[in-house]
DNA sequence: AGCACGCCGACT
DNA sequence: GTCGGCGTGCTC
């Protein structure tokens, strides 16, 4: 018999795999892809996962170790996952073994078995009455209630570890036993006296009852809802386009809810915005079943706890960001991506894949329906639709009969701005603030002032490694470069002619929450930004402080603009929109547009009509003027024209190759020579190389070069050969490189 | 990415 | 004379 060899991915950064002999008392049948081993790798014991078997090998007999143990039986990736991952790892040019540990709970990662016996408190005789229990009413409660549980039904709404949901006939494990408040003494004179005793229990869970599923009534849609429930119910790709308000998340709920009728499981990605608390108590309220919120702060072993229950069906509604794609479901019925415009959903770096795109391919290979929503729609995805890739369906009506804002341009070209204020927008304040209402002012831009300037000779104080002005922090008197962390006490002079004449320059939320309190002395402000809210807790002590609803003002940066939302807000201010209109990133104007229809969208919610006030250099500027009087399809419709004119995504695909080194030269050297070993100058374009638009960043110079083409394919090839190239040809050294494909900023 | 091997400066 | 700096190269 031929020797089989084992082709591993090992979770190093290295584009291909790694060949094993078997270990030697493996069972043949249990060599299925998927499986994890443990190999030896260089000096070290690492975890691979078997991508196949094979009977050739290029490498000699002497190389070739064996692995030292097969981990699983049966394969740890669901099969749709495992091909999701091996596709990943193509598409997005990043090394496989790091693309299926990603897909890994950290627990699995580290080789913990799926299973894990855990010691549970098991009744050893048949019933209660036993002697020498009599005065021991405490040993007597709980071994009834060991006997008991066989009858309890776990409580649907709790989503800690693994105190329910299993049966718990089995007994109770030392975590149940201390949410009961047992203490260990009666434990242990229980087991002393041989009516109880430890032993090992694996834990499986079963499908949930898809009877019964409803806590709270579905709620009565209007029109256009029920149109898009009904278009959205076929496997296939929809977009759903609602303004704020219109109701997308009670369209998510009817759609999981039919699906959970079935049995079937939902998945739902939320940005990465704390998970917008709302949006996961509505899921909760409303279905009677295991909802698992996948939250930043949960230990490594209850993210374990919600992926076995999900790959077992036990789990009906998964809830997470980004990496909750990869969560493998038993019986998948349903993928809801809502928000699915935020930038979030694309990892910016390491394994640079968008979590949406990955959905949208899922929804696919798992037949089942994939719903995209969003107020404004990114351009690919309401291109996709207008391709009729996508269905689309429009909500344009606010479902609790709310009116919609009005818009309003404040144009400052001659106005003089009291720290970044003008007169019309301060009297427009304060007639919202006289009327009891809040009022909510944006500026993208944390920190007091983003530059500190000499008066007497013009010197800015720059970060020392970054090409960037460093921000002054008011609350700690000191600057921060904002690219790169670095923070440097307040200068006392002028670095350059030592005058004493530093002044802040420009606004940023700290510094409009100052005048505020100058301007409207008396009035609440409150500033909610990154600074501000960094304190565990804190966003929720200020939302529950908002929502109580005395008038004031709130200050603060887009975090403003995401998941919250604020029913007392009548007034919305933009303090500073005008930076979108001149970056060098064509993607600036669409982020503009968002965050600007975002931001909008919190106020006048309820039955107070609300107002938007935008201050601008630029009122007349055209897209600005369409986004305003025609909404975000006309204006998507514009930039895609613009996007068509300049064959810029979605009509074309792009690929980023990045490097960074300690020398410019060093970067643009290694990309230039990429370019010139691809002879083909045709297609697919190669554009540069070129200096990153911050070309020093955190003492590290920085340069890209840009794949354009109207071919996937094409751009495909040309990437995947240029990575080819700088692996076998020693071009890279001192420089460290990456791919970003499907990029989602170009600098 | 780690980690080891390997060849040149300041120390008991 | 050594300890250790991080440059370069390999991992089945």
């Amino acid at each position: 018999m031929k020797p089989t060899y084992l082709e591993i991915a090992v979770p190093v950064p290295l584009r291909r795999s790694f060949h094993y002999l078997p270990p030697t008392n493996a069972d043949i049948n249990e060599l299925q892809p998927g499986i994890r081993v443990e190999v030896p790798f260089g000096p070290k014991k690492v975890i691979g996962v078997l991508i196949k078997t094979t009977d050739t090998t290029h490498l000699s007999s002497t190389k070739i170790k064996p692995a030292f143990r097969l981990i699983d039986q049966k394969p740890v990736f669901h099969p749709t996952i495992f091909r999701l991952c091996c596709w990943a790892a193509q598409y997005y040019c990043h090394p496989v073994g790091e693309v299926l540990s990603t897909a890994l709970p950290v627990l699995l990662r580290k080789g913990e078995p799926i299973n894990k016996p855990v010691n549970r408190l098991i009744a050893k005789v048949d019933h209660a009455n036993q002697p020498g229990l009599g005065r021991s009413p405490k040993q007597l409660a709980l071994l009834e209630h060991l006997l008991a549980v066989n009858s309890t039904v776990a409580s649907a709404n709790n989503i800690n570890a693994d105190s329910l949901h299993q049966s718990v006939s089995e007994g109770l494990s030392k975590s149940m036993l201390s949410q009961l408040k047992v203490s260990a003494a009666v434990i242990k004179a229980l087991v002393d006296k041989g009516y109880a005793d430890w032993l090992p229990f694996v834990n499986t869970y079963t499908p949930f009852n898809p009877t019964n599923i409803m806590r709270q009534p579905t709620l009565t849609l209007n029109d256009e809802q029920s149109a898009a429930l009904r278009t959205s119910d076929k496997p296939g790709c929809h977009l759903i386009f609602g303004i704020t308000g219109s109701g997308k998340t009670e369209i998510y709920l009817q759609a999981i809810e039919s699906v959970l009728r079935q049995g079937n499981q939902a998945l739902v990605l939320v940005p990465e915005i704390g998970l917008t608390p709302q949006t996961v108590k509505r899921f909760q309220d409303r279905f009677q079943v295991n909802v698992f919120a996948l939250h930043s702060g949960l230990s490594d072993k209850d993210r374990l706890l919600a992926w076995q229950q999900a790959n077992q069906g036990s789990a009906a509604i998964i809830i997470g960001t980004r990496s909750a794609i990869f969560t493998p479901l038993l019986n998948p019925g349903l993928i809801v991506i809502d928000e699915e415009h935020d930038s979030s959903f694309k990892q910016q770096e390491g394994f640079r894949y968008s979590a949406r795109d990955i959905a949208v391919l899922r929804g696919q290979w798992e037949n089942i329906p994939v719903i995209l929503g969003s107020a404004t729609p990114a351009l690919e995805s309401y291109h996709n639709a207008n391709n009729e890739k996508y269905t689309l369906s429009r909500l344009q009506q606010r479902a609790n009969q709310a009116s919609t804002a009005n818009y309003r341009l404040i144009d400052i070209q001659h106005e003089k701005l009291d720290e970044g204020f003008s007169k019309p927008l301060i009297h427009l304040i304060t007639q919202h603030l006289q009327a009891q209402n809040q009022v909510l002012i944006f500026l993208n831009r944390r920190g007091f002032s983003p530059v500190v300037m000499c008066r007497a000779c013009g010197w800015i104080k720059n970060c020392g490694q970054c090409d960037a002005r460093m921000t002054y922090h008011l609350t700690l008197n000191s600057l921060i470069c904002h690219h790169c962390g670095l923070q440097s006490g307040r200068p006392p002079k002028c670095e350059q002619c030592a005058s004493k004449q530093l002044i802040p320059l420009g606004v940023g939320t700290q510094r409009l929450e100052q005048s505020l309190l100058r301007l409207f002395p008396g009035q609440r402000v409150i500033r909610i930004d990154r600074d501000s809210t960094r304190r565990k807790g804190a966003m929720e002590k200020f939302t529950e402080e908002i929502n109580r609803g005395e008038p004031g003002i709130l200050v603060g940066t887009q975090l403003l603009a995401k998941g919250h939302h604020f029913a007392n807000v009548t007034l919305v201010a933009v303090i500073d929109i005008d930076s979108g209109f001149y970056s060098a990133d064509y993607k600036a104007i669409e982020r503009m547009g968002q965050i600007l229809l975002q931001v909008g969208g919190r106020a006048g919610r309820e039955s107070k009509p609300g107002t938007v006030a935008i201050q601008t250099l630029f009122p007349n500027q055209p897209v600005l003027k369409i986004l305003i009087d025609q909404g975000y399809e006309a204006f998507s419709r514009q930039l895609l024209n613009e996007r068509q004119a300049y064959d810029l995504p979605p009509f074309a695909y792009q690929a980023i190759i990045r490097a960074e080194a300690n020398e410019l030269a060093r970067a643009m050297t290694f990309l230039t020579h990429i370019k010139q070993n691809f002879s083909t100058k045709m297609t697919p374009l190669l554009l540069g190389p070129v200096p990153s638009n911050m070309e020093k960043r955190a003492n590290k110079y920085r340069a890209q070069l840009l794949f354009s083409s109207n071919n996937r394919r094409q751009l495909q090839d040309a990437l995947h050969r240029c990575i080819e190239f700088v692996e076998t040809a020693n071009i890279s050294r001192g420089v460290k490189w990456a791919v970003d494909v499907d990029p989602i900023d170009l600098h």
